[in-house]
DNA sequence: GCTCGTATCGCAACGGGTTGCATTTGCGCG
DNA sequence: CGCGCAAATGCAACCCGTTGCGATACGAGC
């Protein structure tokens, strides 16, 4: 999993999930009704979602969307690396479509807000336990909690 | 999977755990042979557990536990500092029992070993993100999922 | 086109955890 | 010692996500 030198800051989803089609064919894989309902969600998707919101969007376009086919192709995209996931603070799941640049997450837990912490942000951390501990740090799951400033301002502790 | 000899507390719980009927009543909080059942499970434990694993144990002492009641008193002793709780790679809860100082952990995702992370350890990212966001990192909740030493030997990528 | 192996689906049951609400009970106070 | 009220319990329903398994259908190869 390496980060290649092209890093855009612009997001072309269509081009990326165009292509989603060929590379799941190219791996084997199928392309079914409801993997298609799924896609078409994605791309119209930007930044982070709950697996359950994605549930229920693909309910819109088909009542009939049954949750355990959603969560297993979700596992599909992530490992051709078209989402990522991590964990909000209650531990809920959270996918982040077409990540542009690697990336972890911090949120708030007063107000619930997220925001996404830049790789170099996080690399004192992760390059002193790569040093100290050898472990190699999965970025894309990092998910830091803790109050913003706005929450620390509001309700002092 | 229990974690093994990866984790180790040294203090002394009898102490702690005494206290808290009056902590309890101090706080207008009351004191019920739930609640005892619990703080005398959770006095026999070390280290990590997760939620269900307090609730079965519970279970060997009182068959008629509830895992509601189990899981909101934990809340409550959570409140009281007697124990914090994050959520392992997958998501599920994870309390750790008196903590004897501050940490967060690691957690391997192949292999599901866990360590602890001293809070100076955390220190760069914390006072780093502290600075940059004006964010009040929650140390006891950080949970940093990858891979260690030995399964990134076991099989590289 | 048709066949066939297997990837995927639908479904039902489960696991961990939470929530709302009626009922019980700890315990402070007189 | 007994009252009364808020705290806590029990229960049932729910939410998010996972798993096992028999049935379906994709799509490669002929």
């Amino acid at each position: 999993m390496t980060v290649g030198g092209a890093i855009r800051t612009t997001h072309r989803p269509d081009a990326a999930w165009a292509t989603v089609r060929d590379r799941l064919r190219a791996r084997g894989l199928r392309w079914t009704p409801q993997r298609r309902i799924l896609i078409d969600v994605l791309s119209r998707t930007d930044g982070h979602v709950t697996g359950a919101e994605l549930v229920e969007r693909c309910r819109e376009v088909d009542p009939g969307t049954i949750p355990s086919t959603v969560y297993r192709t979700l596992d599909v995209l992530e490992e051709l690396g078209l989402l990522s996931h991590s964990h909000a603070a209650d531990g809920r799941e959270e996918f982040h479509v077409l990540p542009a640049a690697i990336h972890g997450h911090l949120h708030c837990i007063e107000c619930g807000t997220t925001w996404e912490i830049e790789a170099d942000e996080a690399a004192a951390l992760v390059s002193s336990l790569e040093r100290r501990r050898d472990f190699a740090v999965d970025v894309t799951h990092l998910s830091i909690a803790g109050r913003c400033a706005g929450c620390a301002k509001a309700a002092p502790d």
